[in-house]
RNA sequence: GCGCCGUUGGUCCAGUGGUAGGACAUUAGCUUCCCAAGCUAAUAGCCCGGGUUCAAUUCCCGGACGGCGCACCA
């Protein structure tokens, strides 16, 4: 519940702010700044870590310009715009097919023209549905939500900016296939950007016009291959699904991934699976599972060749929003492009056992029937094979007719056709793969974690604003300073110490500007997880020269030896619980500070 | 796209028909051995276009951007 708070945040400390405000801004256009776009580059590759690497899945970086007809193959040409129409009276525009839809019998108007539409507007009376007013005579203008431009020079090729990042997978399946040895089942991911002229992008990061996108598309034959359910079984989850939308006292269905789709409740095993991956990728991260759930796509709202669809959504500000989506699209893209393009989207699937078919064949005499039937021979071979599969009888006798395709018929020797049953092996088919996809939007997850993050509590009796976020996706890994900047032996340290952890690939803020709590703050703020402090006594004690350590959240301290201090931060960093600021607090000595963090 | 409301330093706000003030932040200096301390100074702003007016940041119209509601979200 930080909303306003969190947006001001945002912008202040450079996570995120709107595009372009130099001219004025651009609506549905958010540039990430220099903590924004590190917190964005981690979220992505922990996503990259968990759903490619962790799963041994392929990761293309498909172009986002693609040609026309790749659109008319997904669909989203036709299927991807919006009829509206605008009331001349009050203003307010409405959706022309649905109103048609509403009037008429007429099921699916989105196919028709709009010219056709404006025609049925007349002749049904069909008035706005906001003051009544009839709205023959209105134009009725088609608006795509794809963002549109030329390939090359003039207009000859059409593209379009992709709307959604899975259709440089589906595009390029058959060369990935190859890479994958054509072995069913294999992922693939991709993370990048995708495009849709929102009508009305609203609501922050929520709905952008450019947006960054993950997305996996696992390839399955949905008869032989089954997820690895049991190594996510045990997760609990809370679904809330579609009857439990619907229904009046519907409540949350806390259980587990394995019992879920014992009962049915998920109806996809390859779904489930995701759903567990997902819910304990999230939970990495540092979402906070109490203000998160799965819920069902109710039937009215899934796409038409989605079987079963779950979405994750997290609270954030009072509303619930979606932050990824887990399809069984099953084979509707892959179809598509198969009969759209050239080459072939599918993949070979051998039999367990090859299978022996006898096959009823021929192989025309083409020297006879050229001379004899001219400009028809061909047509006339044809007809051959075709009665050869069905209705091998017919060349038993001495002679064999066939129909050609203008109606006339063709009588040939039987000889001439050279009939033999042959047998042939087998061994598999060409089946086009199902596709299962988990499609995330890293923006919104990016304002999840900040929101989930953001606490507000008291630090010697001051309050004080910090980020929770897990170290993996923190814009800044540590942060180091000299306690005062009057004394050169601390500030060179300090110096000496940043470039020393930047050279172990650790993100360092170096600050020097200002108190120290002045300083603790500003990467409390970004969510900086530890701060290195170089102070006098760590360097005039006994023993090797030391610096303190300070964790975010309780704002405790450890003095390290500055020797260790490379590879104690490093493992506090390091993903997992491979050590933790406690363990530290064990081996070393802690640092009173009279500080309390409540 | 529609309706309502809004837009003043980096951020959050005050204010005015005669071109603006605060708080916080930032920078520099002094101070400072652990949590937004203090002192001094500096940087920095009226969203854009048109109209009314001697004069517009202020009033009017349009646009852009933002918030809320409607519609939309394949």
């Amino acid at each position: 519940m930080a909303g306003e708070q969190l947006i001001e945040l945002a912008k202040r400390r450079g996570f995120f702010f709107g595009s372009n405000g130099a001219y004025g801004g651009t609506a549905g256009f958010y540039t990430f700044g220099p903590r924004g776009a590190a917190l964005k580059r981690n979220v992505e590759d922990a996503w990259r870590d968990r759903f490619t690497l962790k799963e041994g899945n392929h990761e293309i970086e498909a172009p986002t310009v693609m040609p026309e007809p790749v659109f008319e193959a997904s669909g989203h040409l036709d299927g991807f715009d919006d009829m509206l129409v605008e009331c001349g009276e009050c203003g307010v525009s409405h959706r022309a097919d649905h109103l048609i839809e509403d009037a008429t019998s007429i099921a699916d108007a989105e196919t028709l023209p709009g010219s056709e539409v404006e025609l049925l507007i007349r002749d049904h009376d069909i008035a706005c549905p906001n003051c009544g007013t009839p709205l023959a005579g209105q134009d009725v203008e088609d608006f795509n939500l794809m963002f549109s431009t030329n390939i090359g020079p003039g207009d000859a090729q059409p593209g379009y900016l992709r709307p959604e990042t899975a259709q440089g997978i589906f595009v390029e399946f058959p060369r990935i296939k190859a890479y994958a040895r054509g072995q069913l089942p294999f992922g693939v991911t991709q993370i990048g950007p995708a495009y849709r002229n929102e009508i009305s992008p609203r609501g922050g990061l929520l709905r952008l016009r450019e947006f960054t996108q993950a997305e996996l598309e696992q390839f399955i034959d949905p008869e032989d291959d089954d997820p690895p359910l049991d190594r996510v079984a045990d997760v609990d989850v809370r679904l809330y699904p579609a009857a439990a939308q619907e229904a009046d006292d519907g409540d949350y269905l806390d259980t587990t991934v394995g019992e879920a789709v014992a009962d049915g409740v998920i109806g996809s095993a390859w779904v489930g699976y995701y759903l567990g991956v997902a819910q304990e990728w999230y939970e990495r991260i540092g979402v906070d599972m109490g203000r998160f759930r799965f819920r069902q796509h109710l039937p009215g709202e899934r796409a038409h060749y989605a079987a079963d669809c779950w979405d994750a959504e997290s609270e954030v500000g009072g509303d619930w929003i979606e932050i990824a989506g887990f399809a069984d699209r099953g084979t509707y893209d892959l179809s598509k492009h198969d009969a759209h393009a050239d080459d072939s989207f599918t993949v070979f699937k051998r039999y367990d056992e090859p299978k022996t078919v006898e096959r009823a064949t021929v192989d025309p005499d083409m020297s006879v029937l050229g001379p004899e039937f001219g400009g028809d021979a061909g047509a006339v071979a044809e007809a051959l094979e075709a009665l050869a599969e069905r209705d091998p009888d017919a060349f038993d006798a001495e002679t064999v007719t066939v129909d050609l395709p203008d109606d006339d018929a063709a009588t040939v020797d039987t000889d001439v056709a050279n009939f033999s049953i042959e047998t042939e092996t087998e061994t598999g088919e060409h089946i086009i793969p199902s596709v299962i996809e988990p499609s995330f939007g890293i923006g919104r997850i990016v304002q999840t974690v900040l929101a989930h993050a953001y606490t507000v509590d008291e630090i010697d009796g001051e309050e004080r604003t910090y980020l929770e976020l897990a170290p993996e996706i923190a814009p800044v890994d540590v942060a180091v300073f000299p306690l005062v900047s009057n004394d050169d032996r601390l500030v060179d340290l300090a110096d000496r110490i940043a470039g020393d952890l930047r050279g172990h690939g650790l993100s360092v803020a170096h600050d020097d500007s200002g108190s120290i709590g002045r300083r603790y703050r500003r990467q409390d703020e970004i969510g900086t997880p530890f701060c290195v402090t170089v102070d006098r006594d760590g360097l005039e004690g006994e023993g090797p020269d030391s610096v303190t350590v300070r964790e975010r959240d309780a704002a405790r301290q450890v003095r390290v030896p500055v020797d260790a201090l490379a590879e104690e931060l490093a493992a506090l960093l390091g993903d997992g619980d491979a050590a933790s600021f406690e363990t530290l607090l064990e081996r070393y000595d802690s640092v009173e500070t009279d500080v309390e963090a409540a």
